[in-house]
DNA sequence: GAGTGGTCTAGACCACATC
DNA sequence: ATGTGGTCTAGACCACTCG
């Protein structure tokens, strides 16, 4: 182990950077890197434990802190994740690949098929959904030209996949609209909300889906039941129109980054 | 500021958890959870340099390690930047929308103009490239249906808006295909790749982008200039397919999440 | 019970930014 | 010159997990 941290001090001095001539990496990072680097070496793989804070104390020589704030250097990068009194261990990614065109593609969701099923097969899907009425919110209020103060079908959903939540999702729909159907029901009933808006003569047609990705909230780290550290979340705005061009519906849904690839397939 | 913090020791008794009765937050998240409550309020706007160590140190009686705790929590949220020397502020976001559908279209790149122009208008943005030669990445070589082994033509580009990097993109294509093309020169020439591919006789008309999210790794940090916590990045890995349906290209983008939405239009 | 990560204290020195 | 965040030490107690 003396020779590990023997090696390390021959390079600690590395390529200068701007003014100095002689640039050191902070301790905490360097150790970091050697983690870093003996997990792309396969030295541990998914699932395996690295060495915890009071062996990298003894190994580096290091107070505790140092040894906390390096391992919280992969905690954030997400490639480690804690387990408390248990230890630190390797993480992996396999994620549920969302299809998102052919997802929506009029034959399917107008047979009464969920516009889930195409993405996780025979996965046990579990949904749970509240409905209330409510006012616009203000950066939901642009997308559907809606006046602050109008009054909007709120359908706020949680997605849990084999008992691990996957997605939050609040779908906005003018509540003139929507009122008296199934939509304000918790049970849209057979092909979704976008089965009966054509039965309200608002078909949509065509779709916007604007994707980014951010650190979660707290909220959101309870929500999907994510780690604490390390992971982002995929915020999407969907935006559905009708073949006039109305926005009809904005559904904003917030996915864990570590669960998903989106897929898109288009043509020139 | 005393009743600020009694306010909080009057909360502090939360609903209960599993097992105790009395679940008490940590200090460092509570005093994030106030800066983070100020912040939604609007008392701090955009760019405002917040409460410093010292500062919260005085106001909450705490160590200097728990006041940069709390601190440390806002970073890795994304909520603020540190400046050294100059503290800490509330940051913004004001993306750069990537039109993916649309850009893509033949008449497009067919006619010349860069894929990238609809995306940033008038604004300045600067390329870099490297063309080289080499083995596949094992990771590449199922995409594009290729041997261990086989040789691709490596792009590797890096864009910088306005004096800011904002992605790095890697294209590989089978070298095979693309020798003695424009391809690997670093101009390639009007219409860029895509045009040369089609004359090439492999012109490409479907696509299949997949878009994940992750936290960058030290190397993108730099690369693309990124604040050390708190940014995610955006992966995007596009295939390109002939109209046999042969893949042709593949490339790697890695994006700035802090400076992106991804927009997807289509059509049911 | 021994080991783990999670929180916290009370100091210290440094590089950097601003005035 | 002063204040800022960045790094680091050397202790401590806790809750949790596992054998």
């Amino acid at each position: 182990m003396l020779s590990l941290e023997m090696r390390h001090l021959a390079t600690m001095r590395r390529a200068a950077r701007p003014t100095n001539v002689l640039t050191t990496e902070p301790k905490y990072r360097r150790i970091a890197e050697d983690l870093r680097a003996a997990i792309n070496n396969r030295d541990y793989l998914h699932g395996d434990r690295l060495p915890g804070e009071n062996d990298l104390m003894a190994r580096y020589q290091v107070a505790r802190m140092t040894a906390r704030q390096a391992l919280g250097v992969l905690l954030n990068e997400g490639i480690a994740v804690a387990h408390k009194g248990s230890g630190i261990f390797v993480r992996d990614f396999d994620p549920i690949i969302r299809e998102s065109l052919t997802r929506l593609s009029h034959d399917r969701w107008a047979r009464g098929a969920s516009i889930w099923s195409a993405d996780i097969a025979d996965r046990e899907l579990q949904v749970t959904t509240r409905v209330r009425e409510d006012a616009v919110p203000g950066h939901v209020a642009p997308l559907l030209v809606l006046d602050v103060g109008d009054h909007v079908c709120v359908r706020e959903r949680r997605f849990v996949l084999d008992s691990q939540p996957v997605m939050l999702s609040t779908s906005y729909l003018p509540a003139d609209v929507v009122r008296g159907s199934a939509i304000t029901q918790e049970d849209t009933g057979p092909g979704g909300t976008y089965a009966r808006l054509a039965e309200l003569g608002h078909e949509p047609t065509r779709f916007r889906e604007d994707v980014r990705a951010r650190m979660p909230q707290p909220h959101e780290i309870e929500a999907l039941g994510l780690f604490a550290f390390g992971t982002p979340v995929i915020e999407i705005v969907r935006t559905a129109f009708t073949e006039a061009g109305n926005p009809i519906e904005v559904n904003e849904m917030t996915l864990d980054a570590s669960a998903y690839v989106l897929r898109y397939d288009f043509e020139a």
